[in-house]
DNA sequence: CGATTTCCTG
DNA sequence: CAGGAAATCG
């Protein structure tokens, strides 16, 4: 960075700001000195500018860089930490394999036309990534060495070509593994599966990073970066990062371990220094951490081993209720199969020779998972609207479920040692039925989607609390490295996600917390008719507002159901997801883009994404945002949110600037969906497109940069949820300006006090909204001085003598101008007295500009202070929350 | 040092 | 309109 240009610029600002700066409250006498001082500091600059130089070259320059390359190793750095952090999460639960195999599978099926080859390793491959997820964690728990057990062949092509952003998965990929194809030893079709394993997973784990982007993520991210960076030493901790990371995801894919490996070297050594100087120079949490560091890590570690383990069982006990549930299902459709039996099995051969070593189980049994009663449902009344949609596809899909799921079957009698017979007799009957699932398959075909549909928001809900919840407590441990691993910070988490009056999610070790997701599926599990339930229920935990249940945003049938049309929602939403997503994912790992026509084929796909995103933001803030973002001026969800004390207490001391940005995030996030604000609370009464609406704001919201993280965090907040400053604020604000132009800060602390409601448990909090409050009547004046002096000039330039000349009316420009600023809907009266105060000002700017006043750097000054009291009361009407809407009537 | 205000930039 | 910086005051 150029010293001289900041030095420069810094003397410009200096001269300016030494004239101008003056507030209307402060001392007149304050005047005289600042200029008496000027003149001392004019000379005083240079040595004063040198003295930033260095201040400058400090940062810039600490290692010998470049600020550029500072900067640029910083974006760097971000984004490797976001992967990181991401992986970290995700990584340990080996259930990330099921998304991806959910998807794999059924993109398979579409895949028919596709080269064989894709679809038959996105077949085959199932079976072995079990085993070798299985493999995996196994030599994880023991060597902490995943990656290994991911890359059986140790044939990947070593990543040390990729860069960091994305490496190219396919193509390599691809032409990778058709090398292999010729060579069909079971073994190698092992290894080729894998790999396409492998890249589907990364193409998925891409999507639910995008996302995910989430605060969760992000601020656990940034927490962990910061031990990182005070730790670079200790490399120990990324190492075992990266390799969780790398075991669990296509390591030579997206996130390739070794890259991020590579990757902390140079940032230590080069953006090391310069970030840790600006981050000293802003906030100094830095030390707080670095202390408990070690612990936090060794704790961290053993966490991850024991959600490692837990996860593992969960998913086997996961596999054997979708067993059951399979036969179930299968049971119920005996009889309708039966009739529709005939063709089906045309492409039987091209997918069964491939798919010879696909001994997954989970893929099959989850897809059936938790949608018997969907089906049951559906059986009633769904066929018509799925079935007729898109028939060919439908079919498609489930004739290749069916095959594929004999096929498994076949394998399964190979190595089905542990499998049990249940399953294998379901799948029998489900070889059976694929044999007869042809021709008449509609209804199948339909069921089966949905089901699908189930299955993969379920899983992925699960997989979702699984790692998310270990993030937070890993979250937890920056925030308060006081805690000891387990107990304290999984019980705030629960504090913070789950209320405790539903109680069933309990203290939660680390092992509970997954614990509860088998209990749900346990449930499931001996038969209950909702499969979806411990979702639901895991849903109220987080208000009733924050995780739209998968059930509601599936197949469209939750809102459609509700009565509410819900036109847009999801098709806005959806090709937001994708985008988001990259092309790969949409081309290969996903399965076919579902027609927009299509209804309830829209979730299919988004389902998972829906259904997956949400949760990531379901304990976004540990903290005390949570507290306070929930609570519901509209009193709509009375059992809110008894979490919020709770989470203040285990606040971080640098709560402060979550909040902050929460505040100013909530604005912008309101302002999204702003002026509907009003609206809103009319359309509360239905839960689904409460939810839909939520859904679609939280995806826009994540195209939008930079604010995507917090903005996945609290949807709702823009939309319903009224907690901060909401643009209703700001416009009660702007019409406050009508009467003062400086309201002290305890007046708005009166006026606005609803804002802070709930918020009186965090000061910090408070504090923060009474700021940005007063920030915002800065701007206001900012931007009314500006139109006084500009009219005022142009006056004079139009020829204006005298003051008296010159009159602010209802329709002059400088009022419209104003009005159009404040009151931009025009639905308020503006008072008389602000027309007064207007050409009072604008006179007074006239006056002091025929007068040569603005010469004088602070001529400003004089019209602030005459200004400042012409402040009139502000109507009683404004304390009111309901204010707006008594004031806009008029 | 914190609060407040203005200025500047985006 | 927000963020940042600087100036100022108590």
């Amino acid at each position: 960075m150029p010293d001289h240009d900041n030095a420069t610029l810094l003397l410009a600002r200096q001269t300016k700001r030494r004239r101008v700066d003056i507030g209307v409250k402060r001392t007149v006498g304050s005047v005289i000195f600042t200029r008496a001082r000027e003149t001392l500091l004019d000379r005083m600059n240079p040595t004063h500018c040198s003295d930033q130089d260095g201040d400058c070259s400090l940062i810039g320059h600490g290692h010998g860089s470049t600020n550029g390359d500072g900067e640029k190793s910083n974006v760097l750095r971000k984004l490797l930490k976001r992967a990181n952090s991401y992986e970290d999460a995700i990584m340990p639960f080996s259930g990330a394999t099921i998304i991806s195999q959910l998807l794999k599978s059924s993109m398979g099926k579409n895949g028919g036309s596709d080269s064989g080859f894709q679809g038959s390793g996105a077949l085959s491959s199932g079976g072995s990534e079990i085993h070798n997820e299985d493999a995996c964690s196994n030599s994880s728990r023991d060597q902490d060495s995943p990656s290994d057990c991911l890359s059986p062949g140790h044939h990947l092509p070593p990543p040390t070509s990729s860069s960091f952003g994305r490496p190219q998965p396919n193509s390599n990929h691809n032409s990778h593994t058709s090398s292999q194809t010729l060579s069909l030893s079971t073994f190698d079709l092992d290894r080729l599966s894998d790999e396409h394993l492998r890249a589907k997973r990364a193409r998925v784990e891409n999507i639910i990073r995008g996302m995910s982007h989430s605060p969760l993520v992000r601020s656990s991210g940034g927490d962990q970066d910061n031990l990182r960076e005070s730790e670079n030493g200790h490399r120990g901790d990324r190492g075992e990062r990266g390799d969780s990371g790398g075991g669990h995801n296509a390591s030579n894919h997206n996130d390739c371990p070794s890259s991020l490996l590579s990757s902390p070297g140079s940032r230590g050594g080069v953006v090391g220094v310069g970030e840790v100087y600006r981050e000293n120079k802003r906030k100094q949490r830095l030390p707080q951490q670095q202390h408990s560091f070690t612990q936090l890590v060794c704790s961290r570690q053993e966490q991850r081993q024991e959600e490692r383990r837990q996860l593992k069982l969960q998913l086997e006990d996961m596999q054997k209720q979708l067993r059951q549930l399979q036969e179930k299902f299968y049971q119920i459709y005996d009889s309708e199969t039966e009739e529709e039996e005939d063709n089906g099995e045309g492409r039987e051969p091209e997918r069964g020779g491939e798919r010879e070593e696909d001994g997954n189980l989970s893929e099959d049994s989850i897809r059936s998972d938790g949608l018997e009663e969907r089906h049951r449902d559906r059986g009633r009344h769904g066929h018509d609207d799925l079935s007729d949609l898109d028939p060919g596809l439908f079919l498609d899909r489930a004739r290749a479920l069916l095959r594929e799921q004999a096929l498994i079957d076949g394998d399964l009698e190979e190595d089905a040692d542990s499998r049990g017979e249940e399953e294998r007799n379901g799948e029998r009957g489900m070889k059976r039925r694929a044999a007869a699932g042809g021709g008449g398959g509609r209804q199948l075909a339909e069921t089966l989607k949905q089901e699908l549909n189930c299955a993969v928001s379920q899983v992925v809900d699960t997989v979702v609390k699984g790692f998310s919840s270990p993030k937070q407590t890993a979250t937890h441990h920056h925030g308060c490295h006081s805690s000891t691993p387990a107990a304290p910070s999984s019980s705030s988490n629960s504090s913070s996600s789950c209320p405790p009056p539903f109680g069933p999610l309990p203290p939660l070790t680390p092992d509970s917390r997954f614990g509860g997701g088998t209990l749900g599926l346990n449930l499931n599990g001996d038969g209950s008719p909702t499969p979806n339930y411990h979702s639901n229920q895991r849903l109220h935990c987080f208000g009733d507002v924050i995780v739209p249940s998968p059930l509601d945003s599936f197949g469209g049938l939750g809102g459609r159901l509700s009565g509410v049309p819900t036109p847009n929602d999801q098709t806005e939403a959806l090709p937001l997801v994708v985008r988001k997503n990259g092309p790969e994912n949409t081309n290969h790992s996903l399965p076919p883009p579902p027609p927009p026509h299509h209804p309830s084929l829209h979730p299919s796909p988004l389902t998972a994404s829906l259904g997956f995103s949400p949760p990531s933001f379901r304990h976004p803030f540990p903290l005390p945002l949570m507290g306070y973002p929930f609570q519901n001026p509209l009193g709509s969800h009375g059992g809110g949110y008894p979490s919020g004390p709770k989470d203040h207490h285990q606040s971080s001391p640098d709560s402060m600037d979550i909040t902050r940005e929460a505040v100013s995030l909530r604005t912008k996030m309101a302002s999204l969906g702003g002026g509907h604000m009003g609206h809103h609370h009319h359309r509360q009464s239905s839960p689904n497109q409460h939810g839909s609406e939520s859904l679609s704001l939280s995806l826009i919201k994540s195209e939008c940069g930079d604010l995507q993280d917090m903005a996945d965090i609290s949807p709702y907040s823009g939309s319903t949820i009224q907690e901060g400053l909401s643009p209703n604020h700001l416009k009660k604000a702007k019409l406050m300006f009508f009467y003062t132009r400086y309201p002290s800060s305890n007046m708005l602390k009166m006026f606005f006090s609803d804002v802070k409601s709930n918020g009186k448990q965090i000061l910090k909090f408070n504090r923060c909204i009474t700021s940005q409050l007063i920030k915002w009547f800065s701007n206001f004046r900012e931007f009314y001085y500006i139109q006084m002096e500009k009219f005022a000039r142009q006056a004079i330039n139009d020829g204006v003598t005298g003051a008296e000349e010159l009159t602010v009316g209802r329709d002059a420009e400088l009022f419209r101008a104003l009005n159009m600023h404040y009151n931009k809907a025009n639905d308020f009266e503006v008072p008389d007295r602000f027309l007064e105060v207007a050409q009072v000002t604008l006179r007074e700017f006239f006056n002091a500009i025929v007068a040569g006043k603005d010469a004088d750097p602070s001529w400003k000054k004089a019209i602030y202070k005459v200004i400042c009291k012409l402040d009139s009361e502000v109507p009683e009407v404004f304390k009111s929350p309901n204010c707006l809407q008594e004031l806009l009537r008029d």
